[in-house]
DNA sequence: AGCACGCCGACT
DNA sequence: GTCGGCGTGCTC
């Protein structure tokens, strides 16, 4: 017998299986889907056994699997083929794209395999009666009454008891396999639905067994969540599991809890801020079937259910959706499109302000579209005021419109919280000399600095590089390096002058690093510890505080100036979202947007809460310039650490493409839009086609003649969300 | 990813 | 003549 394995390294020259002999004594063991190590070029690598074959095709001389490494089947077979088509869509290897797929503890690689954690207890050994003292009576007693006792419980009455009873073999000791999460059952809560809540729950389940993809269309507070659960809980009567991806940064406590009122137990939950190992667990209570209802980040896609009665994709229009940073550069709703025809079963993007993409596909009919425009308890939008920062600015008033202030002043009388955005965490965006006007920039990448006043450092938001401010200049060595621009970190400073009185928390990537300090902020915040509550986009997403009357977005306009062709569209998801969190409880909510750009259509259609009209409008503008939904786009990227390399070789690349893809409008080769990271030198060429049939083709060319120079590396990017 | 093989420059 | 540079290619 033979084992097709394919190993854990990454690389287009070894995308392939390679065959192995399977000794007798792991016959009985070997599974297809399952992890092995093999000896692979002079060293020991683990691999996944994707076929099992009573002959080879090589006349090669074989090795032998040197041992398995799991008893349970890691990859089943829907996994299998899922990693094919990743594969193949994203022209990534195979084994990046079956990596993807698992979590960390279950990847074919040495060194991070993370043990069982195990519980002790105590059971009766098969020794007789000897004579006990009073605590050994009692430790016996306790383990006669319940069978067995936890040996960490025992040990608290006497320590040295239980060594002596162990010695003698009057009782025993015994592990389990304990699951690192914690799911407590919860009392079961249910809330009444509207009618348009009921129509759109049965809108859906109309087609429960079809591979229709819906999109719910409904303003912030129409209940979407509600219609998820009712959905999900219909589909459990019928045995049907359901996977349910939100945001990360949303997946908080808030609306965890909502759905364990209603599912109790039968929950896993995945997320990057759990530790590797309650990661396994939950993945592992997900394939042995423990578990109904999967709730997590993009990756979550993947979970191994194997009866999917419904996929739900919360907050469609998330950015963080589609993988961009390492291969695969998959997009979880095709993942979901292809899970929703394998389990014929149907697909559900939710969301307020969906992507272009989406809405355009859904009022063309390739989705079906349910419209929700009313939020449940019939309570009208926030109004929305927005504030001319040029205006202020001559008046010289500070980083706080005198409208601002006062809706602050106001809410804090009436004992309401207020929650601030401004999209720039650290505390000024740049460092500038005032003689010369020399900024501060990475070493590495092409990108200045921005100074962080708690740790006095300019820190690089690229590679992490960190460096002490010194305040004299290194171009004309005045004394005169000073900060310029806005962060969390400076308004923060500024609030507590301009109210002394007022607590105020934030809430960025810099206070929420640790593990559990994103949760505590969102719950002592609820709990009324604070007054203000400050913070990049993470405060916009899913954050539901009924004490919340007032929202205050410092500057519209940084995500505006973002030199990207969906600047617009984020923009306004960003101000309808963020005002979506006011009001949201019995009191009336407010809204104030400064802006520098108050006549932006983006912060118009905002303030208006008018979706169609933003859709319309920036359709038209994507449909001139060619962008998406209009066109597809695909970016490739040269890297390489030469300059003068990537320069030339993109050149190259770009007449190969030129000259083979008919159909496509070639922009570029340009410098990227940070064209130095970590010292490697990028350019980019953009796609442009609606329809290209020699594109994957060509593409797969252009990899395999560059798949052995080291040199360089070829970055292909399909739909990319920012280029 | 490693590691070997192989074909050209400065040394005991 | 030999030691060693790292470019190219292979790994069951």
């Amino acid at each position: 017998m033979i084992a097709k394995v394919l190993v854990e390294l990454s690389s287009k020259n070894i995308d392939r299986t390679f065959d192995y002999l399977i000794p007798e004594i792991l016959v009985s063991k070997m599974k297809v889907g399952i992890r092995v190590t093999v000896p692979f070029a002079h060293q020991t690598l683990e691999g996944f056994v994707l076929e099992m074959n009573d002959f080879s095709d090589t006349d090669y001389e074989l090795k032998e699997i040197i041992d398995v490494v799991d008893t349970d089947i890691i990859l089943n077979e829907e996994l299998l083929s899922l990693g094919k088509y990743v594969a193949d869509t994203t022209l990534s290897t195979l084994i990046s794209a079956y990596q993807a797929m698992l979590p960390k503890a279950l990847k074919a690689k040495k060194g991070v395999t993370i043990p069982k954690k195990m519980e002790h207890y105590l059971v009766l050994g098969e020794e007789g009666k000897i004579t006990l003292n009073e605590k050994q009576e009692k430790i016996v007693h306790l383990i006669k009454k319940s069978g067995r006792i936890l040996k960490k419980e025992a040990t608290l009455i006497s320590s040295s008891s239980v060594k002596t009873l162990l010695k003698k073999g009057i009782i025993k000791e015994t592990e389990e396999e304990i699951y690192r999460l914690k799911h407590e059952s919860n009392v079961k809560t249910k809330y009444p639905l509207t009618l348009l809540q009921q129509k759109a729950v049965d809108t859906v389940l109309n087609k429960k067994n079809t591979d229709t993809v819906f999109l719910i269309h409904g303003v912030t507070g129409s209940g979407k969540t509600e219609i998820y659960m009712e959905i999900i809980e219909r589909l459990l009567a019928d045995g049907k599991e359901s996977i349910v991806l939100v945001p990360e940064i949303s997946l908080t406590e808030q609306i965890v809890t909502r759905f364990k009122t209603r599912f109790t137990d039968s929950i896993a939950i995945l997320h990057s801020r759990l530790s590797e190992g309650e990661k396994y667990d939950e993945w592992r209570r997900i394939a042995r079937g423990e578990v109904k209802i999967v709730i997590g980040a993009r990756s979550a896609i993947f979970a191994p259910l194997q009866n999917i009665g419904m996929i739900i994709i919360d907050e469609e229009h998330t950015d963080s959706y589609k993988q961009d940073s390492c291969n695969p550069k998959y997009c979880a709703l095709d993942i979901a499109k292809w899970r929703s025809k394998y389990h014929h079963c149907p697909v559900i993007l939710g969301s307020a302000t969906p992507t272009l993409e989406t809405y355009a596909r859904a009022k063309k009919g390739v989705y079906e579209l349910i419209e929700l425009k009313e939020r449940v308890n019939h309570k009208s939008l926030p109004g929305i005021e927005v504030v001319d920062m040029n205006q202020e600015m001559k008046k010289k008033t500070s980083y706080f419109s005198k409208e601002l202030i006062n809706s602050m002043e106001k809410a804090f009388s009436n004992k309401e919280q207020v929650i601030l955005l401004l999209n720039r965490r650290g505390y000024s965006s740049f460092v500038t000399c005032k003689n010369c006007g020399y900024t501060e920039k990475c070493p590495n990448c092409d990108i200045t600095l921005t100074y962080h006043k708690s740790s006095n450092t300019l820190r690089c938001h690229y590679c992490g590089y960190g460096t002490k401010l010194n305040p004299t200049c290194p171009e004309c060595g005045e004394k005169a390096m000073s900060t310029l621009g806005i962060g969390t970190e400076k308004i923060e400073e500024q609030l507590l002058k301009q109210f002394p009185n007022q607590r105020v928390v934030r809430m960025d990537l810099d206070t929420t690093s640790r593990k559990g300090s994103h949760e505590k902020i969102i719950k002592s915040f609820s709990s009324g510890d604070y007054d203000i509550l400050l913070g990049t986009q993470m405060v916009a997403k899913g954050l539901d505080f009924p004490n919340v009357t007032l929202v205050g977005v410092i500057n519209a306009d940084t995500s505006l100036n973002i030199p990207d062709f969906r600047s617009s569209e984020t923009t306004f998801q960003l101000l309808c979202q963020v005002a979506g969190r006011s009001g949201r409880g019995a009191k009336e909510g407010k809204v104030i947007i400064q802006t520098f750009n108050p006549d932006h259509y983006a912060i118009r259609y905002a303030k208006n809460h008018d979706y169609i009209g933003f859709f319309t409008q920036e359709m038209q503008i994507r449909h001139q310039l060619g962008y998406p939904p209009y066109y597809y786009l695909t970016v490739i990227r040269v890297l390489s650490k030469s300059y003068e390399e990537a320069k030339n070789i993109s050149s190259k690349v770009a007449e190969y493409l030129q000259k083979n893809l008919t159909k496509t409008t070639l922009l570029g080769p340009s410098i990227a839009n940070v064209f130095r990271v970590n010292n490697v030198y990028r350019f980019q060429i953009i796609l442009k086609y609606k329809e290209e049939q020699a594109l994957y083709s060509t593409l797969r060319n252009l990899q395999e003649h560059y798949k052995s120079n080291s040199k360089i590396k070829i970055d292909i990017d399909f739909n990319p969300i920012h280029i």
